[in-house]
DNA sequence: GCCGTTTTCGGCCCGACTGTTTTCAGTCG
C-alpha cells in the first residue's frame, strides 16, 4: 500500500467523522496525518519497518495503530465501519465548492439526499430552497459547482501556472495602481503541479484594483469580489484569487498567501506560544486591552518574531523546515547563478533545433563554464539517434566548435538509450570516446517493477555511464512514472558512483522534489539538465533547480555547481 | 486525536466573503 493510498484512507475519515459533527480537532489530526503521507519522501512502510512511526509528527498511539493495521492487513476496520454509516454519494458531494459537510449533512437529513444525481435534480427542481438556511443562490451555486467538478482539470503543471500567474501581475502593474505586487501559493514554492494562483499587492486605491482584476480580459467569471479579496475563474476553470492589503502588512500577506496551510499553523502556533498573534495583517502583541503591530512590513519579521531565521519559500512544507530552522540547520539551498553547466542538451544531429555551434553560442552568453553535447542514441529513430555511422563525425564537429571557444568546454555526450534488457544502445568502444555518458529510458515503458528496476541498475554497472537521465519517466499530467523501485535504483546508485539526473525540462522535472531529498539523503550525487532541444529552452533550468531546492539541495549536492576540472573528476565514476 | 522550557489535561491558526439571515454560520484558503 503506497503512502497515497493510506492517505486516501485518513483523508475519507475525516471526511465522515466532519459529516458526522465529530470533535473539529480530531478532524483536523486526521488531516494533518493525511498531509504528511502525501508529502512524505520516503514510503511510510519503510518507517513502520524500522517501527518510527510515533516518530511522525502528527502520529500519535492511536493513528499508529492504524497505519500499523493498514500496512499488514491492507484494510482498516475503524475505516470499514465508519464507511457502512455514510452513502457514498455524500464524500462526493464534498468535492463539489461550497459545498461543506454542513450543508451535505443538512440535505441528506431534510431532503434524504444521498447521491449527486439527486443533489442536481433536487437543485433544478428548485426544493433546496425550502430548506432552512439555503436559498436560490446555493442551488445555482451547487449546479455551477457541478459543472465545474466535471470540466475541471485538478492541478496543472508549474510551468503553465507561471505564465498565467506573471501575466496577471504584469496586467495589473501596467494598470499603475499598485505599490508592491507579488504571486504567492504553491507557484512561488514551486510545486510540480498548481491547483490556484494567488497574488498579493499592496495599492492606494484597492477598489479600482479590484474592478480591473475582475475585468481582465481572460475573465469567465467572477466568484467573489470584496474590497480587500476577490477571486475569478479563468481558462480551463482555473481560479485565481487576488488579495490587496495595506503596506505596513505586505510581508506578513505573503508569508500567509504562500503557505504551505501547514507550515503556516506551525508558525502561528510557535507565534501562540510566545504570546503573539500571527495573522495577513502583521505580527501582534498582546498591551492591556490594545494589540501592539511588531512586525509584517517585511516576511523576514514573521520568521524573527518566532526566533527563525529565513525559511525559504520552496522548502514550507511542514517537511520538517521549522525544526531544522530550530536548531539553525537550515539548508543553503543551491541558487540559479551557481550552476556552471548544462550537460543533457540537443541539437540538429538528432532532435534538436539549433547545431552545436549555435547552442555553445547561446551557452557562452549565459555565462556557463561548460556544456555536454546529448544527442540521442542510434534506436531513437522517432528523435532521429545518431547512427553508428555518423557517431564520429557527430564528435569531430564538436571538437571542432570546443578549439573555437576557449571560453567555454563544450563536451561530447549523448543519451544512450537503455535497451528492455538493461544493455546499452552503442557499444563500449563507442562511449569510451565521449566526455559524458547520459543513459535514459525511452521505451518499454510498462515493464514490471522488479525488470524495470533491475534494467536501469544494470546500466548504471556500465563502466562508461555517468548519469541517469529523467530516471522515472514521467510527463506531468500526460504519463505515469515506470514502475520502479526507487530506494534500490538510490542505493545502487550510490553503490556505482552513478549520478542522477535532475531533468528540468517542465513536463518531467524529474527526479522529482521527494525523490531528490532522498537521494541526497543516500549521498547520491545529482546533476541538473535541460533536456533542452532548442536553445531558449536553456532557460528551463530554473525549473531543476527549483526541484532541487524543494529536496534541500545545497551546491554542494549538485555536480554541476562545480568548476569545470572539479565537476568533470567528480563525475566520472573511476577517478 | 495530538501534544507539552507555562500543561499528562485542556488547549488546538486566523480572517474574508457569501448567502441567508436580521446577527451569523458555512466554506475556503
Amino acid at each position: 500500500m503506497t503512502n497515497v493510498e493510506i492517505a486516501r484512507i485518513f483523508s475519507e475519515i475525516a471526511d465522515i467523522l466532519e459529516i458526522k459533527e465529530e470533535n473539529p480537532f480530531k478532524v483536523r489530526a486526521y488531516r494533518k496525518v493525511t498531509q504528511l503521507l502525501e508529502s512524505l519522501p520516503q514510503e511510510i512502510e519503510e518507517i513502520y519497518k524500522k517501527g518510527e512511526l510515533y516518530k511522525l509528527p502528527g502520529v500519535g498511539q492511536s493513528i499508529a495503530e492504524k497505519i500499523t493495521e493498514i500496512i499488514e492487513t491492507g484494510r482498516l476496520k475503524y475505516h470499514q465501519k465508519l464507511k457502512e454509516g455514510v452513502p457514498p454519494g455524500l464524500l462526493e458531494m464534498l468535492r463539489i465548492p461550497d459545498m461543506g459537510p454542513k450543508t451535505v449533512a443538512l440535505v441528506y437529513k431534510k431532503l434524504g439526499i444521498s447521491t449527486l444525481k439527486e443533489l442536481e435534480k433536487a437543485a433544478r427542481e428548485k426544493k433546496l430552497r425550502n430548506v432552512y438556511g439555503l436559498g436560490p443562490k446555493t442551488e445555482e451555486n451547487i449546479l455551477k459547482g457541478m459543472k465545474l467538478v466535471k470540466e475541471r482539470k485538478e492541478r496543472i503543471p508549474l510551468h503553465e501556472a507561471l505564465v498565467l500567474a506573471e501575466d496577471i501581475v504584469k496586467k495589473l502593474q501596467e494598470a499603475g495602481i499598485v505599490e508592491r505586487i507579488a504571486y504567492c501559493g504553491s507557484v512561488r514554492r514551486r510545486r510540480e503541479t498548481i491547483g490556484d494562483v494567488d497574488i498579493l499587492a499592496t495599492s492606494p486605491h484597492p477598489a479600482r484594483v479590484m474592478d480591473i482584476f475582475t475585468s481582465l480580459p481572460r475573465v469567465e467569471e467572477v466568484l467573489a469580489k470584496g474590497s480587500t479579496k476577490s477571486s475569478i475563474l479563468v481558462g480551463e476553470g482555473r481560479q485565481v484569487d487576488l488579495r490587496v492589503v495595506e503596506q505596513e502588512s505586505f510581508g506578513a500577506a505573503l508569508h500567509y498567501f504562500t503557505g504551505s496551510k501547514a507550515h503556516n499553523i506551525r508558525i502561528r502556533e510557535l507565534g501562540v506560544r510566545k504570546g503573539l498573534k500571527i495573522n495577513e495583517y502583521g505580527v501582534f502583541v498582546k498591551k492591556g486591552e490594545k494589540e501592539e503591530r511588531i512586525g509584517g512590513r517585511e516576511e523576514e519579521d514573521i520568521f524573527q518574531s518566532v526566533g527563525l531565521p529565513y525559511i525559504p519559500p520552496e522548502l514550507r512544507e511542514d517537511w520538517g523546515e521549522v525544526e531544522a530552522a530550530q536548531r539553525g540547520e537550515l539548508p543553503r539551498l543551491v541558487r540559479m547563478e551557481e550552476i556552471k553547466g548544462d550537460l543533457h542538451i540537443h541539437t540538429m544531429w538528432s532532435d534538436g533545433a539549433n547545431t552545436v555551434r549555435e547552442v555553445a553560442i547561446a551557452a557562452r552568453e549565459k555565462g556557463y563554464e561548460y556544456i555536454g553535447i546529448s544527442d540521442h542514441s542510434q534506436s531513437l529513430k522517432v528523435a532521429g539517434g545518431v547512427s553508428k555511422d555518423s557517431f564520429f563525425q557527430r564528435i569531430r564537429e564538436i571538437r571542432a566548435v570546443d578549439e573555437e571557444m576557449p571560453e567555454i568546454k563544450v563536451l561530447a555526450g549523448t543519451e544512450v538509450d537503455i535497451l528492455p534488457d538493461g544493455t546499452l544502445d552503442y557499444p563500449d568502444e563507442f562511449l569510451r570516446e565521449l566526455d559524458v555518458v547520459i543513459a535514459s529510458v525511452h521505451s518499454n515503458f510498462k515493464q514490471e517493477e522488479e525488470s524495470m528496476t533491475k534494467r536501469i541498475m544494470k546500466a548504471m554497472e556500465n563502466p562508461f555511464v555517468d548519469i541517469i537521465g529523467h530516471p522515472t519517466g514521467r510527463l506531468l499530467g500526460e504519463r505515469e512514472a515506470y514502475r520502479i523501485n526507487m530506494e534500490k535504483l538510490l542505493h545502487h546508485a550510490a553503490k556505482t558512483g552513478t549520478a542522477m539526473e535532475i531533468n528540468a525540462y517542465p513536463d518531467r522535472m524529474d527526479l522529482k522534489d521527494t525523490h531528490v531529498r532522498m537521494a541526497k539523503d543516500m549521498g547520491v550525487k545529482l546533476v541538473i539538465g535541460t533536456d533542452a532541444h532548442h536553445l531558449l529552452q536553456l532557460e528551463w533550468i530554473k525549473y531543476g533547480v527549483w526541484v532541487a531546492r524543494r529536496g534541500w539541495l545545497e551546491s554542494k549536492d549538485v555536480l554541476n555547481t562545480l568548476d569545470f576540472p572539479d565537476f568533470f573528476t567528480r563525475l566520472k565514476k573511476r577517478s
